[in-house]
DNA sequence: CTGTTAGCGCGTTCAC
DNA sequence: GTGAACGCGCTAACAG
């Protein structure tokens, strides 16, 4: 019952099978008249299209995948709302691809765009290298990053450098000379997470700018997660001279450094700042100071900017999309304390 | 370079484009010497098979469908990440779908099934009503429903009705008698959430089982989200005869509820209890006593039970498997304070 | 064990 | 304008 095909539907309305075909996807070169008739039969049975062999003969599937690796947090999360939207608005099916280790990942990057035939490929956060990058180009699937960057692709990024470095100059601004940084592991970045560098970059380049030191004592790097971080934040906190600040690399884990205060009983923002990164809904709940990030945004850009490659494919340069941060001031940054 | 085929491999091995896709499907009809061969002609040209092609001859596009409502919602991210894990796991492409408002909810029941090619459907929450259920029997799209309940199809739940007695019993076992619940909207459920009902039924039936009087006034109902539930934890608290705990619906309104408590300068447990509801990830960081439900198990149990299902084409009557909720005490429920 | 052949459902030249 | 025939890459019968 659910195996009616273009055949029957010619059959059905007397027409060819090309015919069919060229209703199917609004060719001109069709009488008006028989494309009523086309049409009715279409209506009649009830048929649909099968994706399926129109992608394998080359015609359009109206999918688009999309590789993110650990969508469950939610800076993902938010911004597959993006992609969501705009794709649902354009007709298009996603095709979800989670990547949560680098054996799927190369996976998904080596064979997805060969085996399947989609319309397009959207990346998140992974950095894809060259080779994979002249894969994807010569395979012809049009390919927006987001959240990472190549020369040769559209991307749609933001600024994590000099976000971070206002993140910093926020604190330096407030008065505070001793200030942390905890992180994410830069020596062990097998997905190549590009924040990761910058906002360690925007770090030690707001601490250069104000000629501070750079003390390694107060640069933490850990795995992802406020567990980690908040073992990192009492380390910090149990230095001899510990720091008067702390900027988290993301929400997430200023989320643990804040917890590490409360457990130390180490009030914030009075003896303590902590200032983080994205933006993600919760953080309003912690009244967070942080760095915010278009999340959405960057989604909802990175599957326009798809979708339009797609219309036209005229083959101009690979347009790369910034997209601004933007410093949240909310209560869990203050002045440091009057003598450390 | 791009295309390279079966018939290529076949070529470079000397041998037949069949016994290719037989090693290609781990047949035990092939030579070990030839699968050698074969195998090498394999890497050797970096070959991968196309799953669109495989999909059209095989008959099934290897793709199913999730629609899921607000899957920004922590508690359906932990759900899909079990769907995806099996899905992927089984070598199916998770087509998503996310439905925020009634109409795309009906747009994505009628057209869906109809207009893409999929092999099965994953409903999350959404609760379809009898013709849409008869529809999707009809087109014969297999379909199991997950957090949602219908006789005729295989569903996945979790008993929440029970879930929510046992919290509440938790609070009355502590000492509690006026026990407020703040709840999602029962009168305004477009959606049809099955937990809405079932969790303030299991509220008072555990109020009646204790011979508890049900006092209107502790029930507030308000829409999903921490706000709402702050502004009815409030609410609450500015009563004459405040509640001395709260059972929320979710973990998200439970955080409400505790900065609420927090703002009022109402310490938790010591003053006012509360419990939650799901026990998503950061319910620990808040060290928040809850209702344990197995979100990501009922995605993947969903999942499986599907997958089952499309192997072993027998219309067997549809199973329902309901899995078990668990108390998880942690730090924000204790005895209610010596006098009230 | 292995090679050949016939579809799977649709897009696309081509002749008509 | 329209229809028949071929091909996309692969699997599943068949023969050998």
């Amino acid at each position: 019952m659910a195996a009616v095909t273009i055949r029957d539907v010619a059959r059905q309305a007397g027409v060819g099978i090309a015919t069919v075909s060229r209703v199917l996807n609004d060719s001109p070169l069709v009488s008006e008249d028989t494309r009523q008739r086309v049409q009715t039969a279409i209506a009649a049975l009830d048929y649909s299209p099968s994706s399926v062999a129109r992608r394998l003969s080359g015609g359009r599937s109206m999918a688009i995948a999309v590789i993110a690796p650990f969508f469950t947090r939610r800076s993902y999360v938010e911004r597959l709302q993006g992609i969501e939207h705009v794709l649902s608005a354009g007709g298009y099916d996603l095709i979800l691809y989670n990547v949560e280790t680098v054996a799927r990942r190369d996976e998904c990057l080596r064979a997805l765009p060969r085996g399947e035939r989609l319309d397009g490929l959207l990346i998140l956060s992974l950095g894809p290298d060259d080779a994979e990058v002249e894969r994807l180009q010569q395979i012809g699937v049009p390919t927006v990053l987001i959240d990472t960057y190549h020369d040769t692709l559209p991307t749609v990024t933001v600024d994590d450098e000099a976000g971070a470095r206002a993140a910093v100059e926020h604190l330096i601004a407030l008065g505070h000379r001793r200030i942390a940084y905890v992180g994410e592991q830069l020596d062990d970045n097998p997905f190549h997470f590009r924040p990761i560098d910058d906002r360690y970059r925007g770090y030690r380049a707001a601490l250069a700018a104000a000629d501070l030191p750079f003390v390694p004592e107060y640069h933490r790097q850990g795995k992802y997660g406020w567990r980690e971080a908040r073992r990192m934040a009492h380390d910090l906190l149990a230095l001899a001279a510990p720091p008067t600040a702390v900027f988290a690399y993301s929400d997430t884990m200023a989320f643990g450094a804040l917890e590490a205060a409360q457990q130390c009983h180490i009030t914030v923002p009075d003896q303590l700042s902590v200032i983080g990164f994205d933006d993600v809904e919760i953080a309003q709940h912690f009244r967070l100071t942080t760095i915010r990030q278009p999340l959405y945004e960057t989604g909802a850009r990175g599957a326009e900017l798809l979708l339009e490659l797609l219309d036209s494919d005229v083959s101009r340069p690979a347009p790369h999309i910034v997209l601004p941060t933007e410093l949240v001031a909310r209560h869990t940054t203050a002045p440091p304390a009057a003598n450390p």
